[in-house]
DNA sequence: GACCAACTGTAACCCAGGTGACGTTCCGCC
DNA sequence: GGCGGAACGTCACCTGGGTTACAGTTGGTC
């Protein structure tokens, strides 16, 4: 619950999103923000914050959950340092919408809506780049939608691999969060993995997968 | 292509995005967008268009397709009249993201991101709505990603009639379109829909459905 | 070093839904 | 009033993945 120090701004301004706008602009954002820590398996807030804002992981991984009807809970998305996400737990006056916990001990900077507005009284820039960030998500849900309703199951787990590794050449989840992630069972998911792994594509390990062919991936997400 | 009369000012004024903002702010946002027209099937922009920006439907209807790997699109949703969507289909340097066209004869209301940022110039607020608005959506998708990864095919076909619905008891859509948004094949629609209908649920016609007990159908959905 | 929790591998049975193809009914247009 | 295209209803076969339950591993913790 701290404002970031010198070498937590620094690698602040090193995520994409912030290096994209004018420097005094994001310092501006940056030090009108807060940095919490969760330790694994903590949920991220709910101690009366304001829920609407901005939040950007530094260190660690942030699950998100999504409220499905009939009490379940979907994981939709798993956030590397360095991502930012623009959330609205409560919007239109339904229920919480997104669930937020930490996957590992973690590091995230978050940034009320209260503080964006008045960042935006000096910076109105801050709104385009607000805008920006809120249509990129959008797109990137959008696509997410493309792939579970287009793409039959195999091709929805190739599709999550490669999101989820990010050029990385390893995605850290276990099989069950992929189960979930991808709307299957484990035990299918446990038997996909093992295939790709026999054919040489990934490599597979304790709560991580090793992509060694991410083109024999695409070849299976194209169909 | 022409700007908006008096009479559909109106119509615009009382969709529930607009009539939600400042009234001056409003009528300064419809006075800088554009009516385009388009007949059933038509294609919705193309023409050299700005491509980000809004979209607010006054009459007709509105297919959102979107694009999935390996050549296929998927329709994702159907915007009826007062629906409001703020796209961006080139966004990131990818690919066209999203297809619009027209379900039924068209008329649509449409700003560019250009036109938008003038008008902010002079109303601030435009900014505030805009994410408002984004974020409004990103809830909807969210919840259409946690239906499709959590809920099997038929509560997801309950859950697509109710949303389509929307309290006028009428889902205006063919059974090929809804396998298209659940994911299933035609087949599989037609099969579910005829036990639905032989409980009582709904009634078929000729490209509709006739909600008959949406209670019933939610109680599908939660499971 | 021992323990516990989380994660991974596997089995037999079963049913939902996909495939591909066909005839029929409905709507709008000429 | 007839025609063409779109949407609906149905068939037989078959694969894929769900279900349930258990055993073997791994890694962190005390």
């Amino acid at each position: 619950m701290n404002p970031p120090d010198e070498d937590q701004r620094r690698s602040l301004m090193a995520i994409p999103w912030f290096a994209g706008q004018a420097p005094e602009q994001a310092a501006a954002l940056i030090k009108a923000g807060r940095l919490i820590r969760r330790g694994a398996g903590e949920w991220l807030h709910g101690e009366g914050d304001e829920e609407t804002g901005l939040l950007a992981v530094l260190e660690g991984r942030l699950k998100l959950y999504c409220q499905a009807p009939g009490e379940r809970e979907v994981m939709i998305a798993i956030m590397p340092p360095g991502a930012v996400m623009g959330q609205s737990a409560t919007f239109g006056g339904g229920p919480r919408l997104l669930t937020v916990i930490a996957a590992a001990d973690s590091i995230v900077f978050t940034l009320s809506d209260r503080a964006l507005r008045q960042a935006a009284a000096d910076h109105p820039g801050v709104w385009r780049d607000l805008a920006g960030l809120l249509y990129l998500q959008l797109s990137t849900i959008l696509q997410l939608v493309a792939v579970l309703t287009a793409l039959p199951p195999r091709a929805r787990l190739a599709a999550r691999l490669l999101q989820l590794e990010q050029n990385l050449g390893v995605a850290d989840v276990s099989q069950g969060d992929l189960a979930e992630m991808v709307g299957v069972t484990r035990k299918a998911i446990n038997g996909w993995l093992g295939e790709m792994a026999r054919k040489g594509w990934v490599r597979l390990g304790y709560g991580r997968v090793e992509i060694l062919k991410p083109a024999a991936l695409r070849g299976v997400v194209a169909g």
